[in-house]
DNA sequence: ACTGTTTTTTAGCTTTGGCTAATTCTAAAT
DNA sequence: ATTTAGAATTAGCCAAAGCTAAAAAACAGT
């Protein structure tokens, strides 16, 4: 009896570590701290995970040099990131969850949903392109657009631009951002980038002018505008 | 440093051990042998979990002779049922899954999702009472409607009804019932019911007649005419 | 080249939830 | 009252995923 093709589902503790791994491998391997952090866990986990992975075909492993996905652990990474971003989507424009509210629960469902379901929703969403944090939602094939946007602190004065996103871990943060009307998909005017003392001022569609402080200005990133959000 | 009383969740598998004692736990215990069968584990497992489930307390185990629930066992298990139901009616009636569907997909996500969104998503499907086999959705509180519909075998000639379940194993016979119309929430007269062949007789609202023999009939349940589908 | 700090790995344990095979109990039939 | 078939439990495994504490490697600074 050959072993049917079926090749079970991997763990949600697997999809987690793999998903880790891809934000943050920008470029290079995941250091066992780094992953250890961002998952929670202890870094006597990760170098076990590590060699688990590894096993699976998920991550090319050198003992004390991190790991860094495969292929196959790229496929697996994107295919958790997409649905994770339509599941936000979903909560935020359908089930009135607001930002911050939303991540937790998408990162339960992200496990739990089929390939179907996810198309399905993708479906009934409209197939969006970005999530409500102005990330943008992998393709079914495992295609992701290339991140072509700046945080305000290295947008050039002058310059007319979209906000793409708003990323920052400290809630009031993003809180402040939000009551602002500084969300992703809103057109701005750069007016000014200040070195000195990191602060940019931006006119928003309104006409309102916002002064932001560097570790405000930090957190937006645009796009020069002309894209859809 | 007191343990804090955060209570962590239980797993899918407690849960589902839980549904299954219940489901089948009509009056008295709910045997190991069925359970096994059930949740397609070995009877060793169920004997194994019968004892971790008294020491949750969730269930009253006495050695041999099954399980059956506390009464925050069955909490547990309506907690998971309203999930359930509200997760296939959400399915069937927005992402466009068909009644075969539902349920495998519902069997994981009733354990993923949190009661914040059991509960928009109740809102955002306008706090239905039934799903869409037909069987009744529990309340936040644990209350189920007490179930008064009978087969079209046990119905009497004479009567108004409306279908209020379809309930069987094989895929073939619902597929015939949805295909000739009879779903839940269909009003229907009965005509006729056969003893001599169990053969059950009814009028649809557009005068169509059907003739359905045993299989059918004892597959069909109603409730008779007045309460909503 | 040495030394101290930080990071990573190893060793050894734990919990959860499965499994098979062997044993024991219950209940029905003689 | 025995026998026996079927159901349930026990004993002894396993894998996944976590943990802590100890050892080892890497890195940085002198
Ligand atoms: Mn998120
Ligand atoms: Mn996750
Ligand atoms: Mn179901
Ligand atoms: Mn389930």
């Amino acid at each position: 009896m050959t072993d049917s093709v079926v090749s079970k589902p991997f763990s949600s503790s697997v999809g987690d570590y793999v998903k880790a791994i891809w934000d943050l491998g920008g470029t290079g391997a995941a250091s066992t701290k780094e992953v250890a952090e961002r998952l929670s866990v202890s870094p006597a986990s990760v170098s076990n995970m590590f060699v688990r992975l590894q096993e699976m075909g998920l991550v090319r492993h050198e003992r004390y040099h991190g790991a860094s996905l495969t292929d196959s652990g790229r496929v697996e990474a994107l295919r958790l990131v997409r649905r994770h971003r339509l599941i936000e989507t979903f909560l935020l424009e359908h089930l009135g969850y607001n930002r911050q509210e939303v991540h937790e629960e998408a990162e339960r469902l992200e496990h739990a949903v089929s390939d179907g379901f996810t198309e399905r929703l993708a479906e009934f969403l409209g197939h969006p392109e970005y999530d409500p944090h102005g990330e943008p939602i992998p393709a079914t094939d495992g295609t992701l657009e290339v991140e072509n946007s700046v945080p305000l602190t290295e947008a050039r004065a002058g310059t007319r631009v979209r906000i793409s996103k708003v990323r920052n871990d400290d809630a009031p943060i993003l809180d402040h951002l939000e009551d602002s009307g500084l969300v992703p998909g809103r057109p701005l005017s750069v007016l000014q980038v200040r070195e000195l003392d990191g602060v940019v001022i931006v006119e928003d569609e309104d006409g309102k002018t916002h002064a932001l402080g560097e570790p405000l200005a930090r957190s937006v990133f645009v796009r020069e505008a002309l894209g859809g959000a």
